[in-house]
DNA sequence: ACCTGAACACCGTTCAAGT
DNA sequence: ACCTGAACACCGTTCAAGT
């Protein structure tokens, strides 16, 4: 009688999705390259060997973490047109990534998991509605895709240049200093100085979906 | 006299080249995660410590290594429009990176070597002399980029999936069988087969071109 | 079924010391 | 200037053993 599982901090008890859940608040609080599993265990409060009794091993649960990320984008409701459905997709994917940056570098490199498969059906689902021709639809889906992981790891980069990291700082110093890269620099500049327009990224993105669009009427 | 510096396998001295040369070879034959400083001074018959001097930590000799990649793209010819500019970094950025597949995920996620800002600056400059509204030669530069970086990370993820790896066939195996995405599944199989143009890559970068040179002339 | 400690085979890097 | 071994503070994971 009695609980035969082993009860900690009241009723919580070692589970798959607070092992998630709390990798995820780790590499939140920390970033992602001091996510260990002793440090894992330790916050967990139990044995680092039990970790191994929910997750086959570490690269299973950065798999996990980043579909936990997944996750969170919402689904669009039903009722859009396709460039609509496309364009929720996209900010909130955006959003969610923005929310977990160190998610961004691997996104694409790690195998997809349910949340992740879902939020690519919806994607391709919505082009579908489309009509385009197949070869378009798949461009138009990578096009999209790219953009996404793209613009997210674009301001994560330059997030990291105006923040306090004392390093980076001297860098772009010396890269200015050296002055061997005249539009680099311009570049930098164009956005340090929040010249580029605040919604650059359903700009673009609009874009893309236009040439997607001209490009198939153009053509049939 | 004689030599003053200590001399290994007949005049091979060490040396920075040489350090991030062996580091690249090892990341190409073993992957990335294999590449330790401790392996590596084994591979180069020194102590482990002695890298320090040439290299300030991990981090330095990765950003180095990420940028020996970038140093392999081919420089494009003067004589040539903005649009064949643009192409040839494009088409050799992409080659450069196939050739290095572990530098793909980490390169727009590390912070640039020379190689990397002078490949930055010869794509500013192709975009320059389109003479593009900033904004618009801005937009255009990361739209390049991405799909650059994009495509590379597609073909490898696809390349890996097709490979001996046993255990993504199992997984695609379980993907298919559950039958929950249809459409990714469909979309998994389209590229398998073959289907995809072979020139993808281009095409895609033309209908990116075609689209900013079309925004500029229509709203000017 | 669930949990675990000890042990193994690794890491990157500091430090103090050699030439 | 260039090189280094020992030591420190970590890793992920196997294995054998507990309840």
């Amino acid at each position: 009688m009695g609980r035969p599982k082993k009860v900690r901090d009241g009723d919580a008890v070692l589970t798959y999705e607070l092992i998630v859940t709390r990798a995820t608040q780790l590499a939140d609080n920390d970033g992602i390259e001091q996510l260990s599993m002793r440090r894992l265990a330790a916050d967990l409060d139990c044995g680092v060997m039990s970790l191994y009794h929910y997750v086959a091993d570490k690269e299973a649960l950065i798999e996990a973490i980043v579909d936990q990320v997944a996750g969170e984008v919402m689904p669009p409701p039903g009722d859009l047109d396709w460039r609509g459905t496309v364009k929720l997709i996209a900010e909130s994917t955006l959003e969610a990534q923005l929310r977990h940056p160190w998610a961004v570098p691997i996104w694409s490199a790690t195998w997809p998991g349910p949340n992740r498969f879902a939020l690519v059906e919806q994607l391709l689902g919505a082009l579908a509605d489309a009509d385009l021709r197949p070869d378009i639809a798949d461009l138009g889906f990578h096009a999209i895709s790219n953009h996404i992981q793209g613009f997210a790891q674009q301001k994560i980069s330059f997030g990291q240049l105006d923040a306090k990291s004392a390093i980076t700082a001297e860098r772009v110093q010396a890269l200015v200093a050296d002055a061997d890269f005249p539009r680099v620099v311009e570049h930098l500049e164009f956005h340090r100085s929040g010249q580029v327009t605040p919604d650059e990224f359903v700009f673009t993105l609009e874009l893309i979906l236009d040439a997607l669009e001209n490009y198939d009427t153009a053509s049939s």
